[in-house]
DNA sequence: TGCTAGTGATTGCAAAACGCAAGTACAGAG
DNA sequence: CTCTGTACTTGCGTTTTGCAATCACTAGCA
């Protein structure tokens, strides 16, 4: 993707960020799923290709989007987590998930959170922050 | 982009449609400044090359988000207009407004959609719903 | 001490997608 | 019957993916 390095249009900015198929899959993880070490971005159903999580965890430490947590001695220890600016992403994901909801016959709606997003999405968006109560101002 | 034909998530079920970095852009043209033509969509200001945009529009077609309406015996009248499932795509493009708003520095507050997100979002989705009335149900 | 497994990457290479410039086919204007 | 405009398509070089193999390091175990 060409970086089109300023741009006036906010959504021509989020597009530059993450607006490649791989970087919404990384957010979804940490986000909705909790996710934090390389092994359990690598170990989701889409089959992330290793050179591309890793260029993609880095593009999105660059933007500010993730913070990289490096342990001492120890690169098992490594983790990535959300910033305010990912968190902020809730709704754009919510949106696109009631959308992807809406068209796709394949959905697996047996997945707890599926429900609770079409029954109380505020109250979801809420129980997920609690996650990042580290990181969120 | 691979084709990940057939996934359980609303998320990556989305992205697979219009997870490129172009395709949002061209729906942003359609849904928002109401362009139909292939020369207004080459007319914006990121500069989408025209096979690019060729491949776009066949694959957004495709996926069931435009439809061509092709004029008779005269290529000009060729036009793009959205179908529901495409207009089901505001409160998604919404959200990535809202979010591009808050952390691009450079947006463009004097076009007067921006003021009119922030004010009043559900009147502008009215707003903007009426120029498809002859698609929408 | 050595061996094995796990983890977070990097590298090499073929395949696909992109970016740009040029060209094509057709319609209407003059 | 040229000239312009429009909707593409084609060629070609560059960039980005996808996949497998490999590397450097740590921990665990004997």
């Amino acid at each position: 993707m060409k970086k089109r390095a300023s741009t006036v249009c906010p959504i021509v900015y989020a597009l530059d960020i993450w607006g490649d198929p791989w970087s919404l899959v990384i957010l979804r993880d940490v986000l909705i799923h909790n996710k934090r070490h390389y092994r359990e971005f690598l170990a989701s159903r889409e089959r992330i290709s290793t050179n591309i999580l890793s260029a993609r965890l880095q593009s999105l430490v660059e933007a500010g989007l993730l913070i990289k947590i490096e342990g001492e001695s120890n690169r098992a220890q490594t983790m990535y987590r959300p910033t305010q600016k990912a968190l902020d992403l809730f709704p754009v994901i919510f949106a696109i998930m009631h959308w992807g909801l809406k068209y796709n016959p394949n959905t697996d709606m047996s997945i707890p959170i599926m429900q609770e997003l079409k029954a109380d999405e505020k109250g979801l968006e809420q129980r997920l922050l609690r996650n990042f109560d580290d990181v969120a101002t």
